[in-house]
DNA sequence: ATGAAAGCGCTAACAC
DNA sequence: GTGTTAGCGCTTTCAT
């Protein structure tokens, strides 16, 4: 490994120097910085971050923990999380705990160990005080922790309005909405938006939950809809859920949308490629990536943020599993 | 932040001694033992592992590079790597080319800067002296570089023989294969499979390149499908494009699989979801990423590897799109 | 069994 | 302008 200090013999100057021109800071003659970036090619020397990061308790890396990478919402934001990061210099750790507590703990308090600048962090806990011991910058995206973390997510309760309203004018009369795990604020947003409009119009409707996960959803669509008649309506809680009860309605033969109708949330992009592809509520997640890390990156800098709660606005999408 | 030196100083020990019930390495008296363990749970003690890392040079990091995460195949390798990494204590940074080989040189150039233990990439790149400077282990994972590098892959060829003859049992009289990148070995080696056998059974056939793209995908096979006629078979070089297969068809009103019989490769779960489910050549991803974690830890022990190219079975999976 | 001290590669005072 | 040097927090000889 060639070091700062090879570098300094080779030019005759000091590691100072070396330094010095490596962060542009202070004076160097223009000769001596010719030289040193001389050595430096010749040499291919390349810093060490590790002794850079030692020294200055900042690294350039931020850690985007996620509930679960298969779920092909994530992808979708890691993608856009990490373009934004790299227009800042950082480098992005993309961590999994598929769903597991331990796992999420373990993960954060290992990355503080790396000398990680920040996280964002997209979790289904929610309690005030499971983040009280972390004292580096913190964002939570999509799903909302509590009011002392800056948070990204979308306009949840209003996108369900939406959807339930496009369900009953579509001509729906007795819809179920299959709500994600209860443990998340975000999906309570979404039953409330849904209970309220049904309630509103006065339309039979059931609530039931399920976990992000297709064939969950699949199951329990299928059972419902064995179960109780007359259901032509479906919210889903996310995408991953909408194609779970078009799958159960295959399987049923009951065709999409004449006989059943579904609305889905999140804008995925397996939804538009779906066939027939998703009526679904779009959540900006390029905009909401990209946020997050400006969000992580003042705090950071020790910027102050004017606000601590953005909610996106949220687009009814018009697929073929809705009629027209 | 609390500091070796803190705990020592609050268990009236020197540092050498702290470091050595942290590492447990060396001679500690039980007592002093209990006294340094007190005070690291007292002080909330955690160590830095920059500082370890610069010392020790070897981080428990090691960098997972991939072309696009929100192709689906992916975020399944992902997540297996992250898996058996963890159970090594390695910390995986997974990194995101886009297919940019520029990126891709920066992510391995910043990568070993942070004092990365090696790297797992699926890359496009196939040069022989491409990763000639990079001085770290590194195993090569669905992607082959070339020889010199070890790697993980399945029978490529083979399950393309597999595909093709089972194309032709179902009775296609007209067969097209939408192969991957051309820059890919992996792709060519299921081209030539594809060649082998119609060939051999002397069938009409084509043979186009589209990128793992959906929508590329449907382009390509909507144009095919107009342009020729009697097409009757699609051998596609991933099961990303073989949905765009499926949308193509459907865009044209052609049955699957009446009209028109698809086969897929590679065994993603949304193949499984897809309305047709795909039938498809399944690759065992699970072990593939865990070997590519185990050759990747052999190597950063200087353990010697037996052999340097593990191709993994293939097995035929039957779906809708395919006559029974 | 324990401590003192050197050093991993870098940055930043502080001298000159 | 440039060099010397003291750390950053840790591990590891080498004494004792």
């Amino acid at each position: 490994m060639v070091t700062i200090r090879d570098v300094a013999k080779y030019a005759n100057v000091s590691v100072a120097t070396v330094s010095r021109v490596l962060n542009n800071k202070g004076q160097v003659s223009e000769e001596t910085k010719r030289n040193v970036r001389e050595a430096i090619e010749h040499l291919k020397y390349r810093p060490n971050l590790v002794a850079r990061t030692l020294y200055k308790k900042t690294s350039s890396m931020i850690g985007l923990i996620v509930p679960d990478i298969t779920n092909p919402f994530f992808p979708a934001l890691a993608r856009t999380v990490e373009d934004r990061a790299r227009s800042y210099g950082y480098t992005v750790i993309l961590c999994n705990t598929d769903g597991s507590t331990e796992k999420e703990a373990d993960y954060i308090s290992s990355l503080q160990q790396k000398g990680i600048d920040g996280i964002i962090i997209s979790t289904n806990r929610s309690e005030a005080d499971d983040f009280k011991d972390i004292d580096i910058p913190l964002v939570a995206l999509d799903r909302i922790v509590n009011s002392e973390i800056p948070t990204v997510t979308a306009e949840n309760k209003n996108g369900a309005i939406k959807a339930t309203k496009h369900l009953i004018d579509v001509g729906c009369q007795k819809v179920v909405h299959i709500q994600g795990p209860r443990e998340l604020a975000t999906t309570n947003d979404r039953k409330d938006g849904f209970l309220e409009v049904v309630q509103e119009a006065d339309i039979e409707h059931v609530v039931v939950e399920a976990d992000f996960d297709i064939k969950v959803a699949e199951e329990t669509a299928y059972q419902l809809l064995q179960e109780q008649t007359n259901i032509d309506g479906f919210f889903a809680g996310s995408d991953v859920i909408a194609l779970g009860i078009i799958k159960a309605a295959h399987r049923l033969g009951l065709n999409i949308p004449e006989d059943l109708q579904i609305v889905g949330f999140d804008g995925i992009e397996m939804g538009k490629i779906f066939i027939p592809s998703l009526t679904t509520i779009e959540q900006p997640i390029y905009e909401m990536g990209a946020l997050a890390v400006d969000l992580l990156s003042q705090q950071i800098e020790k910027k102050e943020l004017d606000k601590h709660l953005y909610e996106f606005p949220i687009n009814l999408v018009i697929g073929n599993t809705t009629k027209r």
